[in-house]
DNA sequence: CGCGATTAAATAGCGCACAATATAACTCTC
DNA sequence: GAGAGTTATATTGTGCGCTATTTAATCGCG
């Protein structure tokens, strides 16, 4: 059950390498971006139905770990640690005010800047967030030692691709 | 550069195990479920100024990934490989017919059926999406072999994890 | 003080991604 | 060969994620 997918069961070898005659450098298999895209969309359908007790959104638990972690943060701040641009927090954050869990209100000292804050539910939900993780890491079949490298690895390139 | 985020430093232990004293284990920084969504994320604003000299979107992309490798699939066929439904599907293909890269025709045999074709056009293009990967892959941070534990890793995820 | 420049957030519009549903074509059984 | 069930694709509606633009507040400089 772990090798069932690939039409090339090749050692991986791409970016501007030796390629065996006939290979196709485009394989879909073979390209990083499509195993993080691919990932990524998993990793949403797992989380999704523990989510959806929460009443909260992927993006949404994104958000709230944020503010669960420091509460009465700026928009921009909450977009910087999300890598999120007010274009897409904005509707998000209304959202959160609208299921009851944050507060937005404007700065007094600078009009400009809105600061979220959580409300009693929205700081009471932490509590039953905090079975997620666990419930989500017992599904994934890759060992203690694989999850700790591909977190390391994930860290490392977010930390360090431009932007 | 390598190494320029985080608020804890410490070697990564999440996932239901020994925590150090007042550690958050909700912490957006130890969860992998959110450094996947990050790399995804970077990884699709590294393809985007690329993707544009094609007009492509990121999914498109991958979409004729699929077309290239085997041309003449069924609608449901490109869902398999991708991991993507109908419903996301048939807007990015008529999309992509819009554009003249592919022709969408009901098989003969099975009218339910859908199958989806390269044009001359859509073709062609993959001459000039042949350099992409590369001009992608100079850009990353990770040397080569985290690039190719990276892929193993992730395909193995891929894999394993259900559905 | 006044006025251009910068900054923070909001808005508008496009394109995924998904769930739920609908439509239409095929299959199977009697 | 008619109706029940199944299959393949399409449609609808919600919520991101982004770009580009807008609005409004603050800052800087003469």
């Amino acid at each position: 059950m772990t090798d069932k997918t690939g039409p090339s069961e090749m050692p991986e070898a791409n970016k501007a390498d030796a390629m065996p005659e006939g290979a196709n450098p485009l394989a879909l298999d073979l390209q990083l971006c499509f195993q993080l895209y691919s990932a990524a969309n998993r990793m949403v359908r797992l989380y999704r139905p523990l989510l959806d007790e929460l009443g909260l959104t992927y993006p949404q638990y994104l958000t709230m770990l944020v503010l669960w972690e420091t509460d009465g943060r700026l928009v921009g701040e909450i977009g910087q640690a999300l890598g999120l641009d007010s274009g897409t927090l904005t509707p998000l954050l209304k959202r959160l005010e609208g299921s009851g869990l944050v507060t937005r209100v404007r700065d007094a000292e600078d009009e400009r800047k809105v600061r979220v804050a959580l409300t009693e539910v929205g700081c009471a939900l932490r509590a039953r967030a905090e079975a997620v993780p666990g419930q989500v890491a017992c599904q994934l079949p890759l060992d203690r030692a694989a999850l700790v490298g591909l977190h390391a690895t994930l860290r490392a390139f977010n930390a360090g691709v431009g932007v």
